[in-house]
RNA sequence: GGAGAGAUGUCCGAGCUGGUUGAAGGAGCUGGUCUUGAAAACCAGUGAUACCGCAAGGUACCGAGGGUUCGAAUCCCUCUCUCUCCGCCA
């Protein structure tokens, strides 16, 4: 959520914005409410002012013995006509808190312009992307000549985009959460937390999921419950309405997550192997910086992230996302692509961004940045630290061997209790 | 699931027979006196909130939302959360 009085002063500046992501904002009507909302406000404050004297006139009055009744009469009127302009009011405002929640955040300057993900800045590679000397497989085949991936059964029980990992496969699955954890825990200094796995939607508005991607969302029947689409939402909400002291920031949190996804609007696409499930595990990266840091924080996060596939030994590149690709919420967002042989490119497995204070208005997240100072809003960000289907399936394609067999990286041996090879 | 108790400012904690209560008292914090320094003691100050307004000033805010009333932290209704006991359960 941008600040109202920002947009009511830099009207054009934000219509700017807009069109540099192909987002249309209702700002006329912005500025019609919010001129209405203000003379609503100032009408009925001043009748609430001529009320308090009175009633205090009355107690007054009341207690000499005096009457009172040509009085109370009068005041009588006058609440019920606060209570007009205060129904009006709360239209306006309910209206006017409509158009800001629908308003994305307003991209950093640094961002480049562009209309799409083709449009996206390659700012760096990592990696030798490896020439197989026999066909190289998909993932899924592997997973399904292996035994360990087994997406028929999934959608027996559950349906599309489901899938069970079996033996090897499932620990490979843990193995890669327990590894990322230590990273991150241990080399990188983030807290770990494990969150709950559904919010209410007053979460899912903070972090900026909700009102407008009502669709994405799976929503607990009979209920205020969201399944999370990613930990970003429960531990960005931690601090929500709070005051952070601010010693303690930077505050940095890793969660292991599974995360639930719609995925509507994109039927048809990656319909095989893991790229696009409904259900996914995550390592979320989560940040609380001061305004000033959370560039620099930016940067450091993204390196954390980036540090998982250098670990595992999986080609990547970063992108900084163009103004037209760039989420919602965000102001600037680099995203990680790792190497995958099926697609032939390089494919999302880490989107890192820098939301400054807008999750923080909308979740009202504060710090004080000195004793006796105005508390003034945090910046958030956060990133993939990193998906976990989406490793797994990289590790398998890019760890495949002639015979159909797969190395696990060194750095997971540990993590696999020794377990070397894949094999069938 | 059943039976109770509760939610007040930065914190603890009064008020809850409706009217100088934005809210007693204490702690904390800030400044001062005293002291070689510190502690203690004492004195003074202190809404670490949001909104409207150029300002003066005003309005709102005692878990949330409604209602009664000239006037609500105080009365009524609904909801949320916390705690205790019983039942059930991983």
């Amino acid at each position: 959520m941008l600040d109202i009085k920002f947009i009511r002063n830099n009207i054009e500046l934000v219509e700017e914005a807009l069109k540099k992501r192909n987002a249309k904002g209702n700002l006329d009507e912005f500025l019609k409410l919010d001129k209405s909302r203000r003379e609503l406000i100032a009408k009925s404050e001043q009748l609430k002012q001529t009320r308090n004297e009175v009633s205090q006139e009355i107690g007054r009055l009341k207690r000499d013995k005096k009457d009172i009744t040509h009085l109370t009469k009068e005041m009588k009127e006058l609440g019920q006509e606060i209570k007009r302009y205060d129904r009006e009011l709360k239209e306006v405002e309910e209206k006017l808190n409509d158009i800001l929640l629908s308003i994305p955040n307003i991209p950093n300057e640094d961002v480049p312009v562009g209309q799409s993900d083709e449009d996206n800045k390659e700012i760096r590679r990592w990696g030798e992307v490896k020439e197989f000397d026999f066909e190289a497989k998909a993932h899924w085949d592997l997973g399904e000549e292996l035994g360990i991936l087994d997406p028929k059964t999934a959608a027996k029980v559950t349906g599309a985009r489901f899938t069970f990992l079996k033996g090897l496969g499932a620990r490979l699955e843990r193995a890669l959460v327990n590894f990322m954890l230590d990273l991150h825990t241990t080399e990188h200094g983030y807290t770990e937390v494990f969150p709950p796995y559904m919010v209410h939607r007053r979460s899912m508005v903070g972090t900026g999921q909700l009102p407008k991607f009502e669709e994405d969302a799976f929503k607990i029947e009979g209920t205020d419950y969201y399944m999370i689409p990613t930990a970003e939402v429960p531990v960005t909400n931690m601090y929500r309405e709070e005051i952070i002291d601010g010693d303690i920031l930077p505050i940095k949190h890793v969660a292991y997550s599974a995360c639930f996804r719609a995925e509507a609007g994109s039927a048809g696409r990656d319909t095989r192997g893991l790229i696009r499930q409904h259900q996914f595990n995550k390592v979320e990266l989560v940040k609380f910086t001061r305004p000033e840091e959370s560039y620099e924080e930016l940067e450091k996060l993204t390196n954390n992230a980036e540090e998982v596939l250098k670990r595992l030994g999986l080609p990547y590149r970063v992108v900084v996302l163009c103004t037209g690709d760039l989420g919602f919420s965000s102001a600037k967002t680099y995203d990680i692509e790792v190497w995958m042989p099926s697609y032939n490119r390089y494919v999302e497995i880490s989107s890192c961004s820098n939301f400054e204070d807008f999750q923080a208005r909308r979740a009202d997240i504060k710090y004080r940045p000195k004793k006796g100072e105005k508390a003034v809003y945090v910046h958030t960000l956060n990133g993939s630290g990193v998906a976990v289907g989406r490793t797994v399936a990289a590790i398998m394609e890019n760890y495949q061997m002639a015979d159909g067999s797969i190395e696990i990286p060194k750095a997971l041996i540990p993590y696999m209790g020794g377990v070397e090879r894949i094999t069938k």
